[in-house]
DNA sequence: AATTTATACATAATTAACTTATGCATAATC
DNA sequence: GATTATGCATAAGTTAATTATGTATAAATT
C-alpha cells in the first residue's frame, strides 16, 4: 500500500469515499483512481482491496452488481443507505485523526 | 488506543515525536501527556506502549535509563542520534500521510 | 506469431500492530 | 481498609495489511 504503515487502517475509508464521490465504481477502477488522485503514492493491492470490498458488503456497507464488459467480468460496487451513513462517519473519524496528531506533533498550535 | 483504526500505525510518530519535544520521557509520563494533549481523545495502552519503546530501543533508536524515584521505578527513554533522524523521517510521513488522504477525500482541492 | 503488459477477479499463508487480559509492586487517596 | 494512581511487564488473541499465487481475456509490443 505504501512505504508507510500509517495507511493502515485507513482503506475502508478510502473505499467508502470514492464510492460516494463516484457512485459506482469496480475494483480494478478503484485502484487506479486511487493510483492516479495520489499521483503514485498510494497502491491498492488486490490482496487487500478485494477482502475489503467483501467484507464492506457482507456488512452491508455495500451493494454488488455484476457486469460483463468486453467479455471480462467487473464487479460494481455502490453505497448502500446504511454506507452513506457510514461514509460519515469515516470522514469524520480521519478528520478527528488528523486534529488529534496535529495537536500532538504541533501542540503550540494547540 | 481509540475507537477510530485510524490511529494504527501511528504509535511510533507519536512516542518518537514526543521524546523529540521533551528530551526524555518514562512510560507511563508518555500515556499521561497523549491523554493531555489530546484532551482524553487518544489513551495509549500499556499493552501497545511497553512493547513499542522496546522494539525502538531494540532497533537503536532509543537510549533506556533506569531511575528510582520515591521508590518506585522509572525507565526514562530518550532519542539516540539515529533515533532523531527517524523522528524527522516519521514527521515527513505523517504530513505525507494527510496531504495523500486530503487529495483522495477532497479532491477538488488538489 | 509470440511474449509481455494491462485488465479483472480471487484466495491462502504470513506478518505486524494492535487489543484485551493479566500480573506484580509501591504510593496516595477516600 | 479499600480503591485509585503510579509504574513496569508479558501473553493470547484479533485484524488489517503484505506477499505470493492462481485464473482468464484483451491489448500492445517485439
Amino acid at each position: 500500500m505504501s512505504n508507510s504503515k500509517l495507511y493502515k487502517g485507513s482503506l475502508n475509508t478510502i473505499i467508502l469515499q470514492l464510492l460516494n464521490q463516484h457512485d459506482k465504481m469496480y475494483g480494478y477502477e478503484i485502484t487506479q483512481k486511487v493510483k492516479a488522485l495520489t499521483k503514485g503514492e498510494l497502491n491498492i493491492t488486490e490482496g487487500a482491496l478485494y477482502p475489503a470490498l467483501h467484507k464492506l458488503e457482507a456488512e452491508g456497507l455495500l451493494d454488488v452488481e455484476v457486469a460483463k464488459v468486453d467479455n471480462r467480468l467487473r464487479k460494481y460496487y455502490k453505497l448502500t443507505e446504511t454506507g452513506t451513513k457510514e461514509t460519515v462517519n469515516k470522514l469524520e473519524e480521519l478528520a478527528e485523526y488528523i486534529r488529534t496528531m496535529q495537536a500532538l506533533v504541533n501542540p503550540k498550535l494547540a
